[in-house]
DNA sequence: ATTATCATGTAAAAGGTTACATGATTTG
DNA sequence: CAAATCATGTAACCTTTTACATGATAAT
């Protein structure tokens, strides 16, 4: 799936793996994200498959860039896989609740802990989150043909939003259920 | 992480692959799944570290069972592991979210089935989630020591079912949105 | 008759992480 | 003076998926 970001971020402008991973970081980081090696790997793959060209750009005193522009036969695949549907709720994997599942064996106060700590992440998450509505804003004010693309990015944005205010709430009534019966 | 979910069913009672598949599909399925292959992959790398220890169970007419027990090793290994603090807000993959984010390229019909059909899976995954309520009820019923652990079911429930209701909640915020402005 | 359940596994491939290797420039 | 930023990549390893292989019993 790494595939389609990559290829879904190159249909806006051509990139090198660099500029790629800090604009997943920033963008698509709360549901989707990837290390840079592992990018620079997959970059090379789609261009084995043609669906991605690049070009070495020479630079003095820094490493030279290699920027990628995705191909006619990239945008089609892309297209492709926007085409089809869903089926199924995808299974996520979330370790906190995995950890706390087991938690019965671990002592009142060590859970407690954990759970702080997690209180205060979310918080931090959300707030980080409320911040980017912004950046889309301004991403539509400086090119309007973006309009489309805003609407779906900000319902994403929305998503991620309201699940870290959720994690935050559900957090404070787990704590306090903890405290009072465990 | 899958091996620590395997030792964490594995501490309540012995099992074989084909138990701890169904039971995780059951219990830990919104927060935790594995694909059997790899269940009984993991399992035998657990033994090799000596965190498990197997017995075959001779059976006619079916497939002799091969069951686990947990060692000592195994419960220390399980114990370390939920001691150690989450100190990350752990990234989470979402292919909904990420499709979406990119769907500007499709057209509104095929953008408003494909929210629709996730609309009716969560809502499906939703009353599950609400029906498992029951499951961990009776079991503190019929084993009063339990009470601690349940506690801690509950909450893990609870997460998956209102996560579940505020995904529903979006995707019909999201597709009026989409009927309105898109 | 066909599908689901019970039951075990192997092998190949794909996906992803961690560690290694290099090195100048800029910021604190 | 140390850390972060820019910039590329390889190699080893671990995790996960998909496909293959087998076969009886029970339910529809």
């Amino acid at each position: 799936m790494l595939k389609f970001a990559l290829l879904g971020v190159l249909n806006y402008s051509p990139m090198n793996g660099y500029e790629l991973k800090q604009f997943m970081d920033s963008s698509t980081g709360h549901f989707w994200y990837a290390k840079l090696s592992q990018i620079y790997m997959t970059l090379k793959t789609l261009e084995g498959d043609g669906l991605l060209i690049s070009e070495v750009q020479p630079q003095e005193d820094r490493p030279d860039r290699r920027v990628y522009t995705i191909t006619e036969a990239g945008r089609a695949a892309l297209r492709r896989w926007l085409a089809e549907p869903l089926t199924e709720v995808e299974p996520t994997k979330e370790p906190l609740l995995l950890k706390l599942f087991f938690s019965a064996q671990i002592d009142k106060d060590a859970l407690l802990t954990q759970l702080h700590l997690q209180r205060t992440l979310h918080q931090q998450a959300l707030e980080g989150m409320a911040a980017s509505a912004q950046i889309i804003k301004l991403a539509v004010e400086q090119n309007p043909a973006l309009a489309k693309d805003a609407l779906l990015w900000e319902a994403v944005r929305q998503a991620g939003e309201r699940s870290e205010r959720l994690y935050v709430e559900w957090l404070d009534d787990t704590i306090k259920l903890v405290q009072a019966q465990f």
